[in-house]
DNA sequence: CCATTTTTTGACCATTCAGTCAAATAAAGC
DNA sequence: GCTTTATTTGACTGAATGGTCAAAAAATGG
């Protein structure tokens, strides 16, 4: 088992993949542009990752165990959870009106391959499922802490604020003004109190 | 300006394409597919309709004044205004259920093609306003009703219930629970009470 | 230093892509 | 019925698609 080792580093060669994906989606991107992107050659891609479908696979999973860590630690950080869930998806909120937005590349996957692929469709739902299940510890915890009522129900504010994030991966795309999303989050939010 | 007619029906031929179009997206949908599923010659296509892209605007545009023509005809029937949104969102939401859910053609395309291409932005952005003006005037109806207080803000209220169907549009992709499904919309309809 | 193993390189593959062209065909007005 | 105008038909374009192949190059273990 010698031989040559690989010349480029392989965690930076699928994060230049994730993202070009991540801006242009699956069919959009060329293997050519890919290769360029990527900083490598054609076979080196094909012996590393198998096919532009695998890469893409593997970029999809690497994108969200990277974004699914980043809402836990957010969600997680000392102090009021329920402060901690306004944060986080005000800060989603802040991004979606960027111009140069590019979405969530789960969000972005589920819109254009899910219903065709299936290997992609359940990967994005695991990931998505520990997107709630994150939301809905720290609700937990904000009942703990008596920020929300002991009758209040975690997992369905879950799903309801995840449902609020995900219309945003979307409503972004079009650039909405500030004061239109404002007035989401000041509706959404308000479920909270 | 005489000569030969047409053989197919434009609208008809239009419609085919919607179809497929709404199914696979913009990228996927090859000329050859286009084609065969709308029943006409490749040629017939340029001539009637200039190029896939204007034919997609077509497409959209089509679907488009379709959709919020529907939606309008449902939030004005007769009796409770507030009903009238709640039936909407309910109607929206079971379909969003369905195994072979294909989503909003707008949204896909907000997705898909949006951030990359002008003239499709506007059209969606444009039609999108008009969702939001359509569940704005209900809600207005309905303070005037005394169905909501009179401090209700119809067009926040609008733009957030807009942004929950958004979200619908996206979690229908990846098969949702009926009972995940209904959360969601439990903690939405909430604020209308 | 040599043999082995792997990666790199660039040419190459068939297929599909959107789009074009010109000839054949059909219909309408005169 | 003839001319004019438009549509249909099918062959054809060059470029790009994802993917493969075999030879060249490099690095390791012996």
């Amino acid at each position: 088992m010698v031989g040559r080792k690989l010349e480029f580093d392989r965690e930076e060669a699928l994060e230049k993949a994730m993202d070009l994906f991540w801006s242009k989606g699956y069919n959009a991107t060329g293997l050519n542009d890919l290769l360029k992107h990527m900083g490598i050659q054609r076979q080196s891609l094909y012996n590393t990752f198998g096919s532009k479908h695998a890469l893409f696979l593997e970029a999809v999973q690497h994108y969200g165990q990277t974004v699914v860590c980043c809402i836990e630690q957010r969600l997680n950080e000392p102090g009021s959870p329920l402060e901690n869930i306004r944060n986080l998806i005000r800060g989603l909120a802040s991004e979606a009106i960027c111009p140069k937005y590019r979405g969530c590349m789960m969000a972005n996957t589920m819109m254009e391959l899910a219903p065709h692929d299936p290997a992609v469709a359940k990967m994005v739902q695991c990931l998505t499922l520990q997107v709630d299940k994150a939301l809905e510890r720290t609700l937990e915890r904000a009942v703990a802490a008596k920020e929300l009522p002991k009758e209040a129900n975690p997992r369905q504010l879950a799903r309801f604020l995840h449902h609020v994030i995900l219309g945003l991966y979307v409503r972004g795309k079009i650039h909405p003004s500030c004061s239109y999303v404002d007035d989401i989050l000041e509706v959404a939010l308000s479920v909270l109190e």
